[in-house]
DNA sequence: GGTCAATACCTTGTGCGCAAAATAAATACC
DNA sequence: GGTATTTATTTTGCGCACAAGGTATTGACC
């Protein structure tokens, strides 16, 4: 009945089950709802969130193959391709075959999707100020969502259990 | 170059735009890879992360109406109408009609879908064992997860923003 | 230099996530 | 009791997430 944690009461797997308990809901639900959030930030722009990640990795690495934005962005090779796609249908990237190795394809900006920069720059503040976080809880929330995202990534699971 | 946050130099719009300081990026990935290292633990019981979602729910509360799913599981009312019906055909949910409401429909558990719960109890135990968490990073990321969605849920601008 | 494995990327198919519009039953209001 | 509004749910349409499988180029090794 308790905010207790899903993992506190080990030996009661009926407390275990409850989606209150559940971090992982928790985690689900924000990311969720933070996307949602962004929408009407986004909107202006004429982008969905991955699009707008994949213009962040670009808005520092420009011309750069899609292995890096797979890298960057850490979205799947396989969904990168249609949104892509989109980003080149809305005339904010390019696509060059790579000159040594011919499997690649460089992704570049246009000169729209560079300046589109600017209007992008204060999308960040925006969203932080609908939260109601501190700059210290922000930190730990990162560096905690950072650790579930590595230790979780391959799926393993690991002797960190104790 | 340093591991600032995304709202700590708010008077260098560069520096806000790397994806690297973005709050919203790690929470974005780590929610995926989370979804993702569900799926071998749920693969044995033929169920997919929201479908687990709509059974706790449901193990914590049977013959409920589809909005009380959708408070509970905070998915979206269009987003469950084709999930229950994949529950449905696996024979692990039923749909009633409401007795006193025509318009609500009461799902409950079929008794596969009961003796589903026994089998899912470890699962998260073994979610929780593949992070390096300790149980107050644990804790503090839930509780501050819990509070962007309150904060984001409903898309305003608070006041909070200092 | 031909075979074989690795690499970069694309395609296909299934299942969400969600906004917007549709349907249908309950309720409010006159 | 008939009309308007609200409420519960479904439908439609688009975009993303990702596993599995495919293609084509590169590099390794004999």
């Amino acid at each position: 009945m308790s905010d207790s944690f899903e993992t506190a009461p080990l030996s009661d797997a009926n407390n275990r089950l409850m989606l209150r308990n559940q971090l992982c809901h928790s985690l689900y639900s924000a990311s969720n709802a933070m996307v949602r959030a962004y929408r009407p930030l986004l909107e202006p722009l004429g982008l969905t969130y991955p699009q707008y990640l994949i213009m962040l990795a670009l808005w520092e690495h420009d011309a750069v193959p899609i292995k890096q934005l797979v890298e960057d962005t850490r979205l799947d090779a396989g969904t990168l391709t249609p949104i892509l796609k989109r980003l080149e249908q809305k005339e904010l990237i390019l696509r060059r075959k790579g000159v040594e190795d011919e499997r690649q394809w460089l992704i570049a900006l246009t000169p729209a999707g560079e300046q589109m920069r600017t209007q992008a720059s204060d999308i960040p503040v925006k969203l932080f100020c609908m939260t109601s976080l501190t700059l210290e809880q922000a930190k730990a929330l990162k560096q905690a969502a950072e650790q579930i995202y590595h230790d979780v990534k391959h799926g393993t699971c690991g002797d960190a259990s104790g």
